[in-house]
DNA sequence: CGTGCAAATATTGTATACAATAGCCTGCAA
DNA sequence: TTGCAGGCTATTGTATACAATATTTGCACG
């Protein structure tokens, strides 16, 4: 019933709790998990081997980024963002995202501008493949240029906000994308790295605006009512 | 040894997590907790009269956004953000509030401009009082005056980000404030408001970023040494 | 055949019990 | 007196047990 999960015996420091929220959070955001799924404490526990103490507290934080839904006595479901929360999420990047950029473009140290074209190098040989599996790394890589860009801009609040609100993009992208192609327009990614590494702050801005326009004018956010009784019934 | 909290026995609809959450969360703003206090599990259990594992519950959510440092097998802290943090925290607010007070002077209907009205005169009220529960009340109210704007400005999600950086930047002012002065210029919030009222939204915006750089001003971001010894003991 | 109630079942909410780790205190030796 | 060693206590990490709440199933009745 519930789809396969990879744990990956990697051990943090920290309680086998992060692990559990790890893995469930990357089944998430690749898409592995639908929206809609629920996940009752008892089968994850099972499948991570764990006691529903730390299943619980991984669902928890997985709801506070907005990645999974608890509904009090009935249990935790992978997030169905609607179409207002779809418009919130891309009208908090287009808020968030430019200030991110200018920062990066401030920042950025010769070492960044070559993890970035090594993450832009990536996702174009991944546009190549065909399978499920190569659309899955091809979207965590688009996920992964905005978070690098985060990371660049080198404040760890933000990235954070970032995180959380590229993770909810790819659900949405997930429910109502409807171009066959990949989830980012990945020729805008490139334009956008070479004007961060012309240091052109006020040019990467206006084409991450146009690039967060892309990706949400390829949405269908719904008249569908189909998905409203899918709603209704799932979660 | 830990200071007072009522419980306000106002039952939600959610778990009684919740509760506890909250009312950690409103010593903590309010700065009643300082920073750096233990929040031993089975003490807060006691206080409220519930199990080490409700208590758990909200120490982990406060931990999410900031508020409480929680270090395996050692405990739960009130946050004690370091002047890098305090930074971090600032130059978010840069970045997000303008976008917000521009999407609040587009959005704000005149009942908005009436709450905020109410507020900034709640605060002007609690300016002219003495003592320790005039200076909370006005902490707390200078705060929502700026998680006012951005309920108004209608994006739920950035909504929560601004509750986690207001709050964190009251642990921030508690830590490294020096004007005996109330903690935000009451002033730039009357000016902010007139701004709005007349859909100025650039004017908001520049008033904003002057208001920020005002508060930021105010701190002494150390050379202290002294903030790093009671880091040692205290964290 | 459909509807509504009721017991049964399954799942979550909370508390408690047990295990593991960290910090402290005592006592001994140099 | 100081320094270290060892166990001792206190606190957190995890699992399990019990309680409360939803959901489902079956049956009776219209």
């Amino acid at each position: 019933m519930a789809a396969e999960l990879s744990l990956p015996a990697e051990e943090a420091a920290d309680g086998g709790s992060q692990q559990i929220r790890d893995a469930l959070r990357e089944a998430i955001v690749e898409r592995r998990l639908a929206p809609g799924t629920k996940l009752s404490e008892a089968d994850v526990g099972k499948l991570f081997k764990v006691s529903r103490t730390l299943v619980r507290g991984a669902l928890q934080a997985l709801s506070y980024e907005g990645l999974v839904k608890v509904e009090r006595n009935r249990g935790a479901f992978v997030a169905y963002p609607s179409p207002e929360e779809a418009r919130e999420i891309f009208a908090a990047r287009r808020q968030i995202e430019p200030g991110i950029v200018t920062a990066a473009a401030r920042n950025a140290a010769p070492s960044d501008i070559v993890r970035l074209r090594h993450l832009l190098a990536e996702e174009q040989r991944l546009t190549g493949q065909r399978g499920r599996d190569a659309r899955r790394a091809e979207i965590k890589a688009s996920g992964d240029f905005h978070l690098t860009l985060a990371a660049i801009a080198g404040n760890s609040i933000m990235e954070r906000f970032m995180d959380e609100l590229v993770a909810r993009s790819s659900l949405v992208i997930a429910l109502y994308g409807q171009s066959t192609a990949s989830s980012c327009g990945h020729r805008e990614h490139e334009e956008i790295a070479a004007a961060l590494e012309t240091g052109d702050a006020e040019k990467a801005c206006r084409l991450m605006l146009h690039h967060i326009d892309h990706i949400e004018t390829d949405l269908d956010l719904r008249p569908k009512n189909g998905i409203d009784l899918r709603e209704a019934l799932a979660i």
